[in-house]
DNA sequence: CAAGTAATTGTTTTT
DNA sequence: CAATTACTTG
């Protein structure tokens, strides 16, 4: 019966794991080894041997991972609509469908979701209420707040010990801190709002309740979960609690990769998970498909983990070796960059395949404007997207309350972008609105001073409007129509947000469900390039500048890697902790193992002192410690050229020189 | 209590 | 340097 496309192009090892029955599977597979491809092919096989798509989970790191996947089983089998019928998702896009269907279970009459910056808000307006305010000693800020709970609730330790491990200063207000969570907990669930550890933990007990569980459970026969090394103890449970015996299980992971042990992963559940099922199988997929071996002789040398999968390249043609960039600064590293990138398109290398990864976002800020000059565009992955800017917040909240007017942090947001609003009045407001905006319209108009009463009323019957309204289109408009003014006069560049907010409005007014569309854009918040960017069109060509943890599973022709630096990679803030370093080294692995065909690695000499300014102090900086003497001996190694073409020799310092006066137009300011 | 001004701090990474 | 915080004034 293998007719389908699903096995063209696969080698020995990948046909068996692809084959492989209902056994648990567990897949170890290194760097480009084909492990999209093989979890895709599964897919397809399964399809095509005629299980229902509806009975198939498949669950992935990212949406754009999830669409790829869908993407290409549907190319590889018969019936290609099938596949756009499997369930596939991240775990918080999927815990989100699956709690939406049990609001009833759970004794949620609406809900929304809360994003991390929403997390902070709430919290803020917490705080206060368990001492921990005050000037007398240094309080952890509310995000280390947020971080503690966050991380206990992830890996299942109490707060306690995260505190001692994590942050040992706050253990002093340990006491005031998990009171303050315990009560954080019981305003989510009085409010119907759930932040991103909650979409788990709902999934997680739904599979736990006997009969809403064994539900769940029946539903899928086959559920496969990629990038397993970056689960934490939440996840794990929930695919526990799929699929209890391992049967129907697979799952793909390297333990090399694991970089989200900061969110409470660990790859030892990869490890777990293999022991822990007397049934499963192990397989190790170590051909490489994807890059030269020169490049995966460096990706061996810097492997770190207990795997030990050792990267053999598939390809036969060499394309040199990996090369290692010293210059002067971070400048003269963005030239650099400009330079080779042009160089590779002239030589029929499209911008597209070539793509610059970085440890932080801000590491890209002087190539962003060398681009910028040169007019290359580019579009960056991993900085601040157009969903999380303030104004379509504004936007996005106004639906949340139309949605749940019992969402006191949206209250709160739309609340302070009235003039003379603050957020003490907005505390003392948002709770008499919160059951509902119809009858408290009055009451909460009272309670603002006088200068903001007017505006306030418009925004809350325009809101009270939406809340009335039936049909979608009509409480996107209602809700348009109260935050389109409050945008005008709170932002002083309100023209260019204005813009965007009438843009969102529209795609909301054509979607089935309101409330779904707000929650999915929050927890899968779709990034769009920063304003610098040439604005790159669909068809046209244009250049990657990624994070490296939004370039996983990715990959390019060329890749340069900035800052190799010790303090920006290793980044200084994980240099505390022997977990943390190690971390470090994983992503220096994943950066080097993107490229195809050529790698570059770039080591300016010099840097900021302060990443977001461009005339802060310099100071000399070491080359990265992952940067071996064994790594070195496998690169070829370059000096940035002395001359620099741009700046032209300064004019002669001398005494014959003429003078020339400048009129500075002082008279204009007479 | 909000808004304006002065002083002070420092930013990983993401669902 | 710029973004957040501390302090003043209306």
């Amino acid at each position: 019966m293998n007719d389908g496309e699903w096995q063209v192009g696969l080698d020995d090892a990948q046909r068996t794991t692809v084959e492989h029955g209902a056994d648990p599977l567990v897949i170890a597979a290194g760097a480009g080894t084909g492990k999209t491809r093989v979890l895709t092919a599964r897919v397809a096989r399964l399809l095509e041997a005629g299980v229902a798509p509806e009975r198939v989970l498949l669950l992935t790191f990212t949406r754009r991972a999830a669409a790829a996947m869908t993407e290409r089983a549907a190319a590889q089998c018969g019936d290609p609509s099938a596949a756009g019928r499997v369930w596939s998702g991240t775990f918080h896009a999927v815990a989100h469908r699956i709690v939406a269907e049990h609001t009833h279970h759970l004794g949620l009459e609406e809900f929304s979701v809360l994003d991390s910056d929403d997390v902070i808000d709430l919290l803020d307006l917490m705080r206060a209420g368990h001492g921990l305010v005050g000037t007398e000693h240094r309080l952890p800020t509310t995000m280390t707040l947020a971080d503690i709970g966050s991380r206990a609730v992830n890996t299942g330790v109490p707060t306690r010990e995260v505190m001692a491990e994590q942050f040992p200063w706050a253990l002093e207000h340990a006491d005031a801190i998990n009171a303050l969570l315990r009560a954080y907990a019981a305003r989510k669930r009085e409010r119907g709002l759930l932040d991103f550890d909650d979409l788990l933990l709902y999934w997680r007990a739904l599979l736990a309740d006997p009969e809403v569980g064994a539900r769940l459970r029946a539903r899928w026969d086959w559920v496969l979960v990629d990038e397993y090394q970056d689960v934490n103890q939440i996840q794990v449970d929930i695919v526990r609690g799929l699929r209890p015996d391992g049967t129907g299980l697979t799952v793909v992971g390297d333990d090399a990769q694991a970089i989200y042990g900061f969110r409470g992963a660990s790859a030892g559940h990869l490890f777990d998970l293999a022991r822990s099922l007397p049934t499963s199988t192990m397989v190790r997929l170590e051909r490489n498909f994807r890059s030269t071996q020169e490049i995966l002789d460096l990706a061996n040398v810097a492997r770190p983990g207990e795997l030990e999968l050792r990267l053999r390249a598939d390809r036969d043609v060499g394309r040199g070796r990996p090369q290692l960039h010293h210059c002067e600064n971070a400048d003269d590293e963005a030239r650099g960059v400009a330079e080779a990138v042009l160089a590779a398109q002239t030589e029929g290398v499209p911008l597209r395949e070539q793509a610059v990864l970085m440890r932080t976002g801000t590491h890209s800020a002087q190539l962003e404007i060398e681009l910028r000059v040169r007019d290359i565009p580019f579009v960056k992955y991993g900085g601040i997207g157009y969903l999380e800017t303030a104004h379509v917040r504004d936007l996005l909240a106004a639906f949340r309350v139309a949605t749940n007017p019992a969402d006191e942090v949206a209250w709160y947001r739309l609340l302070t972008r009235h003039r003379s609003i603050g957020k003490a009045t907005a505390r003392a407001i948002a709770p008499m609105l919160a059951g509902g905006v119809t009858d408290a319209l009055d009451t909460a108009v009272a309670a603002a001073p006088n200068n903001a009463r007017t505006r306030l009323e418009a925004t809350l019957r325009a809101l009270a409007d939406a809340e009335q309204a039936d049909r979608v289109t009509d409480v996107v408009e209602a809700c348009h129509g109260a935050v389109q003014p409050l945008v005008r006069q709170h932002y002083a560049d309100w023209s260019r947000r204005v813009v965007d907010v009438d843009r969102l409005a529209e795609a909301a007014a054509r979607q089935p469900d309101l409330r779904s569309f707000v929650a999915e854009q929050t927890i899968d918040p779709a990034s769009v390039s920063a304003d610098w960017a040439k604005k790159p069109y669909l068809d046209e060509d244009y250049l990657i500048l990624s994070t490296i943890h939004s370039a996983k599973g990715l990959e390019w022709d060329v890749v340069h890697l900035l800052r190799a630096c010790d303090g920006a990679l290793p980044s200084d803030m994980a240099l505390t902790s022997e977990a943390g370093l190690a971390e470090e080294q994983r992503l220096f692995y994943v950066a080097l193992t993107r490229a195809r065909d050529h790698l570059h690695v770039h080591v300016p000499a010099r840097l900021p002192t302060h990443p977001t300014s461009f005339n802060a102090r310099h100071v000399l900086t070491k080359p990265s410690r992952f940067l071996s003497p064994e790594a070195v001996a496998l690169m070829t190694t370059r000096y940035a050229a002395d001359a620099r073409s741009s700046g032209a020799a300064p004019a002669p310092r001398s005494s014959s020189a003429p003078r020339v006066t400048v009129d500075t137009m002082d008279h204009l300011f007479a």
